[in-house]
RNA sequence: CGCGGGGUAGAGCAGUUCGGUAGCUCGUCGGGCUCAUAACCCGGAGGUCGAGGGUUCAAGUCCCUCCCCCGCAA
């Protein structure tokens, strides 16, 4: 007899994993995700990619506004044998986590303890991991405390931006959880408290936090770019960095003073060590582009900072 | 009705205020120069100006309708 599962998540990371239950034949009894909020150009009224999966299966839905509160009792109602979380974004009261009788697992795209936090992706790239993955804990009431069920290592490539990651560890957790479940189900899961010496929080990110420093060396400017896209995104001044690339150089500039520009060599900027090789860029109401593209018709003076004067931030 | 920018040659843009020969940078094709080149010189091809309707002797430009894209905001 299959599990009754409770899901609970918001954005496409979720969706794998909610996608992997309902295919390996566990009974998804209910799916929580965040309330509907307007969003996007129009204001309109977008339901979460989580719901709109859950939907289109034909499960009921539940969005309480604080599941601590008025999301305990649909949850009781439900009598879920475990309870998924895969980047809900509610914080579990311990009234909450004691109503599936086999606990919660949560699905979290680090390898903890490790980057604990609402976005270990992005702080994973900015920092130059070469290597992340996913866990799955046990959730209890702290923030990615619980004990460590499974990990999968994820090489993490070049190119990766912070999108592209999530999106492979979302696929590779949503194994991974299915895997654990089994293991639960068995009774033979294996199960370790997490190494307190060991472990690192990360904060959530924000808009303002997407302003470059050209002071950093080109290595770190690039892996920030990585990290900071698709959102909140990379910006220097007017302009949004999608892809770059650190090359050396050598010269007496600025940090940020616009080395290059034209659409032949591409736009390059010093940093505090190096050049960055601006790739793909994106200017304030335009279109994504190369820069190459962006120069064929637009001007850049060379020798200009590209960032002449803080953006009002905020 | 949340605010705002945009759709013109293969790419990126100007031209729209004030209607009157379709322009720039790059690519592309051909030729030249060079030990050589992503350099330079000469020449060519390539555009239903997002769609439809209206005004006009004349519409990329003015009026109306519609479609699509993007930034802010979330």
């Amino acid at each position: 007899m299959s599990l009754r599962v409770v899901f609970m998540g918001t954005p496409d990371y979720g969706v794998p994993s909610l996608e992997a239950l309902i295919e390996a034949g566990y009974h998804v009894v209910g799916v929580f995700c965040q309330p509907d909020k307007p969003s996007g150009r129009g204001k309109k009224i977008v339901p979460c990619p989580v719901k709109q999966c859950a939907l289109s299966h034909g499960i009921d839905v539940f969005q309480p506004v604080k599941t601590r509160v008025d999301g305990v009792e649909p949850l009781r109602a439900l009598a879920p044998d475990l309870c998924v979380t895969a980047a809900f974004g509610h914080i579990l009261s311990q009234e909450v986590l004691d109503i599936p009788r086999m606990g919660t697992v949560n699905v979290h795209a680090s390898l903890l303890p490790q980057y604990r936090g609402s976005a270990p992706v992005n702080w994973a790239l900015i920092n130059g991991e070469r290597v992340t993955g996913v866990t799955t804990m046990m959730t209890d009431r702290g923030m990615d405390t619980g004990d460590i069920l499974m990990q999968r290592e994820v090489e993490v490539l070049p190119g990766d931006n912070a999108g592209m990651l999530v999106d492979k560890l979302a696929r590779v957790g949503a194994e991974l959880l299915i895997e654990t479940i089994r293991a639960l189900e068995a009774g033979n899961c294996p199960r370790r408290k997490q190494d307190e010496g060991q472990a690192s929080y990360f904060p959530l990110l924000k808009k303002e936090m997407g302003v470059m420093d050209f002071g950093k060396t080109a290595k770190a400017l690039c892996d920030f770019t990585r990290g900071m896209n698709p959102w909140p995104g990379a910006y220097a001044g007017a302009y949004k960095v999608l892809e770059a690339e650190a090359e050396p150089w050598a010269g007496d500039e600025a940090p940020g003073t616009v080395l290059r520009a034209d659409a032949k060599q591409g736009l390059w900027v010093r940093a505090g060590e190096g050049a960055l090789n601006i790739l793909r860029m994106q200017a304030a109401g335009g279109k994504p582009m190369s820069a190459r593209d962006y120069l064929r018709g637009h001007q850049m003076e060379v020798g200009a900072l590209i960032a002449p004067e803080k953006t009002d931030a905020e």
